[in-house]
DNA sequence: AGGTTGCTTGACGCCGTGTAAAGTTGACAT
DNA sequence: ATGTCAACTTTACACGGCGTCAAGCAACCT
């Protein structure tokens, strides 16, 4: 209840997240142009096409929610073991906040070349995560035998992507905290060798 | 090169599938139409629309790549690891084959239910691969503490995802028989524990 | 007053799916 | 040879969603 009527912009981003997040599958550009208030017509002088208010969600939503902070405590992990469980933690406690952005930004990829560099990105992201973890986990001697740095990040990333996360929570019904419990041990338990 | 001039509705199918191997994403009615050398509405006299022609492609291809016989060496196993392997070198190797179409199946779901219920019956199907192999272990007597068989098959059974063979596969550049060894080297780890 | 900003209304083009209707062609029957 | 049926063709159109365009209006500066 801001006093405010604060920015269109602002307004238009909030309510294209909100819209998401309900699992709304196929948003059209009219639904929220009628959430924010505002004619259709007036949601393309704030954003050029669809590809880029989704785009534009997504980094709203970074803001808000502040995923720098989330994934600080990864960085500031000592061992190789922590690190990873930071970075679980951090990117698989993120996931849910970004789910539905993520099926309508992914959505689009297919037809739409911006949309597909934005995900891509994103994900080049969590990648450089995965890959600082392998990284400590490799200093502490102890990445399982078999696998270089590369193929242990490529088998990190896969195992933390959206989808898997979509398959056991939404589909299979885990709760965030078995997700990311089992998660940990698996990752664990394939990267990482008792030495 | 047969001379026989064979069945338009077959053509069909093995012109879509053509060109949903070739990584072609977003194919059209018309697309199809053409590769088949018939006009666009011809094609809806043989399917009444395009989640139809997917789904009736999907089957077609089933049963020229002979799904049936390529996963009944995993019924026949003995052990649950011996089980757990044939399954994955099963499933594993068909996924390659089904490729392009879950592509494109996938992408209708959103709009379409019936493409939905196509995918997710043959999810189903995969799922049911998943479950068998892990009442093998169990009953070895060797699943994984704190696993019970449902939480292990839901676990075996996004490991397995098509999803997850893309990124391995297409996206990071594994060769086919590395995904293969690695995933069951992942799976075994941990599900199976020496005993 | 004039100008700018932020919006509205209404209309239109493009594309892909799906429908409808009338016409062509060839095979087969009698 | 004529009729008929099936398979396919051509042309045309409706619909839904995206994106564009142009004219107008209201509030706010200055």
């Amino acid at each position: 209840m801001s006093s405010k009527p604060i920015n269109t912009k602002t307004r238009i981003l909030d309510v294209t997240w909100n819209l998401l997040e309900n699992g709304d599958k196929t948003v059209r550009m009219s639904d929220i142009a009628k959430a924010a208030g505002i004619s259709r017509q007036a949601l393309y002088l704030h954003f050029p096409n669809r590809a880029e208010l989704l785009v534009a969600t997504t980094r709203h939503i970074d803001v808000v929610k502040n995923v720098d902070a989330r994934l600080a405590r990864s960085r500031s992990a000592t061992s190789g073991v922590e690190r990873l469980h930071a970075f679980i933690e951090g990117w698989g406690g993120y996931i849910p906040e970004i789910h539905g952005m993520s099926v309508a930004l992914r959505a689009m990829c297919d037809t739409d070349t911006e949309a597909a560099a934005a995900w891509n990105d994103r994900m080049l992201a969590v990648r450089h995560g995965c890959e600082a973890a392998i990284h400590a986990i490799s200093e502490d001697g102890c990445l399982t035998d078999g696998l270089t740095t590369v193929t242990a990040t490529d088998l990190l990333w896969t195992l933390l992507s959206v989808e898997n996360w979509e398959r056991l929570v939404r589909e299979c019904g885990w709760s965030q905290s078995a997700y990311e419990q089992t998660l940990k041990k698996t990752a664990e338990t394939t990267l990482i060798s008792r030495t």
